[in-house]
Parts: C-alpha cells; structure tokens; sequence
DNA sequence: ATAAATGCAAATCGTTTGCAACGGA
DNA sequence: TCCGTTGCAAACGATTTGCATTTAT
C-alpha cells in the first residue's frame, strides 16, 4: 500500500524506486512510530541492506514530501521523524526522565483547535501538542 | 527585577555579572517575546555594545538555568528563545506563510493538560501547543 | 591576586550538496 | 543510451569548546 504510493509520487515526477529506496521505506515503515534518520540508517545497515546517510537523508525528504511520515520536532540530536500514514492524528506525552514517548488522542483537543482559530480567525492546518513530565514508571523512581 | 534575579543566580554559583552578560540580560529583555541568539548578538552589535556570538550563547543557557528566558522550539534556522518571566503561560499558532506567531491564553486547554494526565498516569509538568496554518492577513493573499 | 569570563578560531554534529561513477528505464 | 541516483567527501550552519588573554572581585 505505502509502496505502491511511493512508487506512483515517484513516478509522478518522472524518478525512480531504486533498491535503497526500497530497504529506506521498508526499514521506515518497520518503526510503527517514532525515529531518527540516524537509527533508520543504523538500521539499515544491521539488516545488510545498503544505503547511505546521504541517501536515507535524501529519501526521508521525499517520503515527507508524499505525506507517508512527519517530522515530528527537533531536538539537541536532530530531527524526529513519525510514520503517520493512515494512523488517526495524535498528540504526545514526552517523559523527561526516561525519554519515552506516550501517544493519545483526544477528541476534546481536536475541538478546542477548531475553537481556539474561530476567535483568532485563524485558518488551522494542523497542530502538535506536547505534555512533557514524567511517566508512570519514572515517577516511581528517586530523584 | 530581573537583573536582580540574575545577579542573585549568579552570585550563588560564584559567578560574576559582566558587562557583556549585562548587555545580553538587557537586549534579552528588550524582546518582551520571542528572538533567536543570531538577532541578539546583532542587536547587541547595533547598539554599540559588545558581546561575542560565544558569549551570547553561553549567557542564554545561564538565563534558561535560572528561568527567565526558555527554548521554544528548534526551526531549521535554529533555537528560538523567549523571554518568559512573571509571563503567563501561553500557547502559539505559527502562521506557515508568513512565519508570524500569534499567542494565546486557554482555561480550556490547562484543564485539558490536566485531565489528560490523570487519565494516563502522567505527571505533566509542562506543554507546548502550537497550531500551523494561516493568520487573518495571510488568508488573503493568493496562494 | 586569583579565578572566572571573554573573544577567537577550531571543533562538533546533524544535514545538505557537488561530483564522478553507477544503474534503471 | 539517457538521465536520475548513489556514495563519498567536502560544505554548511548553528552551537560549543579549548585556550591564551582580560577582568571582576
């Protein structure tokens, strides 16, 4: 399905689905969330399959270009990236602790952006929300 | 206020309040919102002051420790910062067009926080939210 | 006088890009 | 064959850091 759409915006534009493509997009879809192109292409190299950062960079780009991931946020270490397609919008909680990431979504957020641009007479596209503190676990933990 | 509460900061810390960090805390201030350091250092140089790009980097973290300025987010052109102290917290739409940032206060949105990390068990200490899409005077324009 | 802060330039780190070699169509 | 793609290494841009010099206390 996500091949198939990569394909067609790459034919679109007259380029091509080469073999480094093909193990980027494989190893991207392998994540079911959250990654860095650095992993990815770690990743990439622990299957055997080959590509270089150049490449996963490169491909990244369009694979965000065609809507099948987002980058998420930017960090101290680089860029977060989220493979989205089909997956219902959702919202994050960001443990400061233990760096884990919680996902959920929430009706009443989604109404309050709408809410929130009808006073500004704000045209929303889209939004992130970020709750950082600290998750189940890690409050158990001593700090 | 604030220069008392950054000299205050320092002192604990046996450090010295310098007339670069003066300059910095000063042009800092001036923003009464957001800035990125690169700004800074110019405005700095523009009014005949000096400060080092060097120092301005290391007084930003310093005002960050002690909670009168935070990082707002990481673009692709860098940190932006923003002068928060004795600020209510607030939320951003980003205007994707014109790169404009409209700020906003939400009871709603703070009970919002609040509900939801008693559903999942989360300690939330802080949030970001922020909505993309077009501000009132960009919605005219053609697109 | 002493330890901290400065400015500079070099170092880092994630990411992008120029280019010659390579490979799908 | 033709043109897009690759990998490499160099280039980039924001930020940090090592170091010799300056300066606050």
């Amino acid at each position: 399905m996500e091949k198939k759409i990569f394909i067609g915006f790459l034919k679109d534009k007259g380029q091509r689905f080469t073999k480094e493509r093909a193990a980027i997009l494989q190893k991207t879809l392998s994540y079911h969330g959250h990654f860095d192109p650095e992993s990815l292409y770690l990743k990439i190299r622990e299957t055997g399959l080959k590509a270089s950062r150049a490449s996963v960079y490169r491909t990244l780009n369009l694979l965000c270009e065609c809507g099948l991931i987002d980058k998420v946020r930017k960090t101290e270490h680089g860029t977060i990236y989220e493979y989205t397609f089909g997956h219902k919008h959702h919202d994050h909680m960001l443990c400061i602790m233990c760096g884990n990431t919680i996902e959920f979504c929430s009706e009443d957020l989604e109404r309050l952006h709408e809410g929130l641009c009808t006073k500004q007479n704000f045209r929303g596209v889209n939004h992130t929300f970020e709750i950082r503190g600290y998750c189940k676990k890690c409050q158990k933990k001593r700090r």
